[in-house]
DNA sequence: ATGGCATCGTGTCGATGA
């Protein structure tokens, strides 16, 4: 089974791309980040007519996950919006039970400009996350926590680690709160494939970043340990952030062994 | 220290992202 992550950055601009890259990719399971749409105008029927049904946690002009899946599967739909906080309006969490797999994609905030309320709010966020992990790992079932996670975990992780240290992706309290999620267990898929080799998900639309492969790694896999065990391979569709009105984002995809 | 570039909305610029 393949699992595709995929921050489309606007899901009605970037309709065309992401028909192209599904139609090339032919994913099982697709989780989207940062739809930028109300509910209504998620674009269910153009989805549809290529083979995927969906299931989507929309919201105006900002933020937004969706779960795509293959006609023929079977859809659970679990909880749209991450526990935690009732006063919480951003649309970052969607989780589902597909073919066995509990599929959590999620959104986690940027925290731009880093110190801030908007820090705050991402570890806040963060937080939850590991709050919601945690229970997620003691279910002793397949579990993937999946999606931008607006962390570069480690140097390793970003082109040139010095350009980031003052963005928020790179601060110490998100790389610290990434790391607590792996001591619960998870394991991070596309370092578990490619241990020593850097692997970017993210390139800045200036200064011909892409171009010069001056990128980030912030789109994850986390799988819980008996998934880790049935991961076969893994990548990222890096050819994709080269096509026309593209988003910043490349796709990431992983392989699961069994049904 | 800043901007670079792109998205969305009801706009022709501001907010947001990373």
């Amino acid at each position: 089974m393949k699992i595709a992550t995929y921050n489309v950055n606007g899901v009605n601009g970037r309709l065309p791309v992401l028909l192209r890259w599904l139609k090339e990719a032919k994913p099982d399971i697709a989780c989207l980040q940062e739809l930028k749409t109300s509910d209504e105008k998620f674009p269910e029927q153009s989805l549809k007519e290529i083979g995927y049904s969906s299931i989507w946690h929309g919201q105006k002009s900002w933020n937004g996950v969706a779960i795509l899946t293959k006609d023929g599967y079977e859809v659970e739909e679990i909880e749209k919006g991450l526990p935690g906080d009732p006063e919480d309006v951003q649309s970052r969490y969607i989780e589902a039970k597909i073919n066995g797999v509990i599929i959590a994609c999620l959104y986690l905030p940027n925290g731009n400009p880093a110190p801030g309320s908007k820090f705050d709010y991402k570890m806040t966020w963060f937080k939850r996350l590991l709050t919601k992990a945690g229970r997620l790992i003691k279910l002793n079932l397949p579990v993937v926590l999946v999606g931008d996670y607006n962390v570069v975990p480690t140097e390793m992780d970003a082109h040139k680690p010095e350009r980031w240290v003052n963005d928020a992706v790179f601060f110490p309290e998100p790389r610290a709160a990434f790391q607590k999620l792996l001591k619960q267990g998870w394991i991070d898929a596309i370092r578990e494939l490619y241990p020593d080799q850097k692997m970017f998900t993210y390139w800045d639309y200036f200064g011909n970043a892409f171009k010069r492969d001056a990128g980030i790694r912030m789109d994850h896999f986390l799988l819980s340990p008996d998934l880790g065990k049935r991961l076969i391979a893994g990548g990222i569709d890096k050819h994709v952030r080269a096509w026309e009105k593209t988003s910043d984002h490349a796709p990431v995809w992983i392989e699961i062994s069994g049904k």
